[in-house]
RNA sequence: GCGAGGGUAGCGAAGUGGUCAAACGCGCGGGACUCAAGAUCCCGUCCCUUAGUGGGUUCCUAGGUUCGAAUCCUAGCCCUCGCACCA
């Protein structure tokens, strides 16, 4: 029935145009307009949080790359909707930093009205996008109501001495103006300004101590059941821990003056080896090592290393220069030089290291290349070859000699401890946070500089600190061209003092905007805990795997910290991860706006409608991989939309049969595990298929809506338009998702059966075309447990060959006298004829 | 160097012990429709052979485990990403 309709369609020739931009305009106000999407903290039922890392929003706007970020996450909202959740699907803006800055500058306009058109613009192309997201919950870091808070916390830090102050030699990038935490340094170069080299300089900055947490940060790794091995694994990196020693040198400086340092190594079963120190060529403390006879060497030596550029820096060979004071080692009362490296890090452990040439490779390099000594105190290598770093038998190590080096590494240790010259520790390579920066668009510190009382922070009823409207930009600081603002009197005692004229670092604001969202407009405090603790914490995270070290590792950081607080309840506040992959340009370059490669939104949804482009971005390969963008493919995609619809305008309602009922469940099923999983390509398919099947079936209306539901979260408007053309009154996209039922596994295996066989006729027909035969009958000989199936079948066996069928019993193929008709279970005779 | 991931038909991409010559999409070829083109629909798409069959060679390369491997193990090659002298 269904058939002979669309033929006739066809025979007319007219093909309705699909008029997307009104079906994607019509909906997206009606979800607006009935606030579809905005969420309560409904107690009864059950919570589900789904969280996109949110955007800094440039004024160049959003491409498709953005576009396929946003749609992976939207898809899984709609669909946990559906399942009945109660979705909290917020979006905001990461409106602070840098690139806000710069490019204000370069229009000569404040970057507060460069931004808030940035983020007009986003939200309206994000709605274009049909994003389900709760718009009444939008957050803007950039707006003192947000900020306010991020000065908060930095003030209870502060009040708990996790906020403080020190000098350090920092990463300043002399095009940014500003210094840079480690993170944002990428092989000595500026991570905004990739040929820019980072300089290092001495300056009085905030930090924050992350590394309070370093070992929870580091032990909770492995409870993160949810998060990418790969991630995890980066993250354990970062932190980088590692068990060892710390053992108290003797150090002998220029004027006879002795000073303990603690030197920290991950082999004091080596420590008979020790035949010279390394101090950091950064380490502030070097120059007082340095005797009168060094110094000119070793200033050569500094202005040598200072001079090479970041390329020669990667195969850099080891060099030093005897500093001229010497260190005693506490084990043999061994007097031994101390060299100044350029291999040693300044600020990892104490920034000296013991160096054992004969088990140490890098040790080992040095030593030859100085000519120092080396000498062997574990067995087994060859050092005069190499350094002998695996494990052995001591030797030439006193009282510890003929010990094995596993257990000599405790032994030491505990005879260290005893005598009260080292202990066991350990150390983390995750250094604290520096999160002051000399730019204007960004979080005030709330502290002041009192003449009298030094540093006051701000009393909490003074918060926020806005930024001042007035500054001048151009070199250095803007804000410390806002004379009113920044002199102010101290709260304490009344007298002069200067604000902090520092900003924070951005990352600071997205370390906890998930928690601002449960309640994005409260004025009294950073967020309600009844608010909080019912939505949090985040179920499922969604963002770029570039984020696995810095946002990821603040934010748990955060969440301990406020945990700590009593603000929130339990260790981690994203259960689940999820690393899209990254959209890549007909070029095969990653795709964005400085490459030129962009796809814009607006011009794909005006040729093919944005669920088209939905639907082809998740149907290309696993939404965890990179895909490129291809107009061919999306014309596919375009194709199955149009078919849908087109089969939807001329729908008649008939009856499902059981076959088609088992598909429908089966496709329910499959489908509903796929999303779940993120399978969205696999997921896709599934649609196909079960649609490509329904147009030789009848269907009935509530089940053709089902495949609607199951389109829905991927091509909303479509799919919205659809059920309303069907008849149905409510919102597809607040239905519940479909319950898979009976799938009668017989049927689908006998359909199978029939199209197997079809396929056996084709191939006989074509081969008989070949030779210029051919024929109007097929005679089909089944066993005769098979007869009842083809008999069953032969309608649709007619169908698709177009030949006649009579299906006979393999018992009566010997009156044809053929020897074609062989039949096997599963494999009747064919005679075409 | 270390760590992680990966190499599947012309391309993209599923598949991770038998049901695999291997889903699906794109591309390509053929057919229907059309005056024609496009769109649409149908069929095909590793090679050879053939009345639906049978055989051969495949899932980076070379070995191995197994009754049986794209799927497991070993070695090697190549690609991508992360860290990069952390003592």
């Amino acid at each position: 029935m269904i058939r002979k309709e669309r033929r006739k369609r066809k025979e007319g020739g007219v093909e309705e145009e699909i008029d997307f931009k009104s079906i994607e305009k019509k909906w997206q106000e009606e979800w607006e307009k009935n606030k579809i999407f905005e969420v309560k903290g409904a107690r009864e039922k059950k919570k589900y949080y789904v969280l996109e890392m949110f955007p800094y929003p440039s004024a160049s706007g959003l491409h498709m790359g953005h576009a396929l970020n946003y749609t992976i996450g939207d898809i899984y909202s709609r669909f946990m909707r559906m399942q009945g959740f109660n979705v909290l699907y917020p979006m905001g803006f990461d409106s602070l930093g840098l690139p806000a800055e710069n490019a204000a500058i370069k229009a000569g306009k404040n970057p507060r009205g460069y931004t808030e058109k940035a983020i007009k613009n986003f939200i309206k192309q994000m709605k274009e996008l049909g994003l389900s997201y709760d718009w009444s919950r939008v957050i803007e870091t950039h707006k003192p109501e947000y900020y306010k808070w991020d000065q908060w916390i930095f003030l209870k830090m502060y009040e708990k001495g996790l906020a403080y102050r020190k000098k350090a030699p920092v990463n300043y990038c002399p095009k940014c103006k500003t210094v840079l935490a480690n993170e944002q340094v990428h092989n000595g170069k500026c991570w905004r300004h990739k040929d820019t080299d980072v300089e290092i300089r001495q300056l009085e900055q905030w930090f924050l101590k992350i590394t309070e947490y370093a070992d929870e940060l580091y032990k909770g790794i492995d409870k993160l059941k949810g998060w990418p091995e790969i991630i995890k694994k980066l993250q354990k990196n970062w932190i980088g821990k590692s068990h060892g020693t710390e053992i108290l040198f003797e150090v002998i400086k220029p004027e006879g003056k002795k000073e303990s340092w603690k030197i920290f190594t991950t082999r004091p079963d080596t420590i008979f080896g020790v035949t010279f120190m390394v101090i950091s060529a950064q380490h502030p403390k070097l120059m007082e090592l340095v005797t009168k006879e060094q110094e000119e060497k070793v200033k050569k030596f500094l202005k040598k290393i200072k001079s090479v550029s970041e390329k020669e820096m990667e195969e850099l060979e080891k060099e030093g220069v005897f500093t001229g004071s010497y260190a005693i080692n506490p084990v043999n009362k061994e007097k031994i030089p101390i060299y100044a490296g350029n291999f040693v890090v300044a600020d990892y452990g104490s920034g000296m290291v013991m160096a054992v040439p004969a088990h140490d490779s890098r040790d080992w390099e040095f030593a030859k290349k100085y000519n120092l000594k080396i000498k062997e105190v574990i067995s087994g290598g060859n050092v005069k070859e190499r350094a002998f770093i695996g494990e052995g038998v001591l030797i030439n190590s006193g009282q510890f000699s003929g010990m094995k080096s596993e257990r000599a590494r405790i032994e030491i240790s505990k005879f260290l401890e005893k005598k009260k010259l080292g202990k066991r520790t350990t150390e983390f390579r995750l250094k604290d946070w520096l999160i002051s920066r000399q730019r204007y668009w960004g979080t005030p510190i709330p502290v002041v500089y009192c003449e009298k009382c030094g540093v006051v922070p701000v009393n909490e009823k003074d918060l926020p600190v806005e930024l001042p409207e007035k500054v001048k930009f151009g070199e250095g600081n803007p804000l410390e061209t806002a004379k009113n603002w920044v002199w102010v009197k101290c709260s304490k005692c009344g007298w002069k003092a200067r604000r902090e004229t520092d900003t924070m670092d951005t990352f600071v604001n997205s370390s906890w905007y998930y928690l601002r969202y449960t309640d994005p407009k409260n004025n009294k405090e950073i967020f309600d805990k009844k608010k909080s603790e019912y939505w949090m914490p985040v179920d499922q995270y969604i963002g770029g795997a570039e984020h696995a070290c810095m946002h990821l590792i603040y934010s748990r950081f955060y969440y301990k910290f406020l945990r700590d607080l009593g603000m929130v309840k339990g260790d981690e506040p994203f259960v689940n991860l999820f690393n899209q992959g990254l959209l890549h340009g007909e070029d095969g370059v990653v795709m964005s706006k400085s490459r030129g490669n962009v796809v814009l939104p607006e011009e794909v949804s005006e040729k093919y409608g944005i669920d088209t482009a939905r639907l082809f971005l998740v149907s290309q390969a696993s939404p965890d991989k990179d895909i490129s963008w291809d107009e061919n493919g999306i014309e596919g995609s375009l194709r199955f939309i149009k078919r849908v619809f087109d089969f939807v305008v001329n729908f008649e309602s008939g009856k499902t049969s059981e076959l088609v009922e088992s598909k429908l469940n089966k496709a329910i099923k499959e489908i509903t595990e796929d999303i779940k999983n993120f399978r969205y390509n696999l997921a896709v398919i599934k649609l196909r298929e079960f649609f490509d099947n329904i147009p030789e079936e009848e269907i009935s209306k509530k089940d053709f809506g089902t495949f609607l539901k199951l389109l829905s979260p991927f091509c909303p408007h479509i799919a919205e338009e659809l059920w309303h053309k069907l008849g149905n009154k409510t919102f597809i996209s607040l239905e519940s998702w479909p319950k898979d039922g009976k799938i009668n596994e017989k049927l689908l295996k006998e359909e199978k059966q029939i199209e197997r066989i079809v396929v056996d006729i084709r191939n006989i027909l074509k081969i008989l075309e070949g030779r210029g035969e051919g024929g109007r009958v097929v005679k089909i000989f089944a066993i005769p447990s098979e007869i009842s199936l083809y008999e069953k079948g032969k309608e649709k066996i007619e169908k698709k060959t177009g030949l006649e069928v009579k299906v006979l019993s393999i018992k009566d193929a010997k009156k044809f006298g053929e020897k074609v008709v062989k039949a096997k279970p599963g494999k009747p005779g064919i005679l075409i004829g």
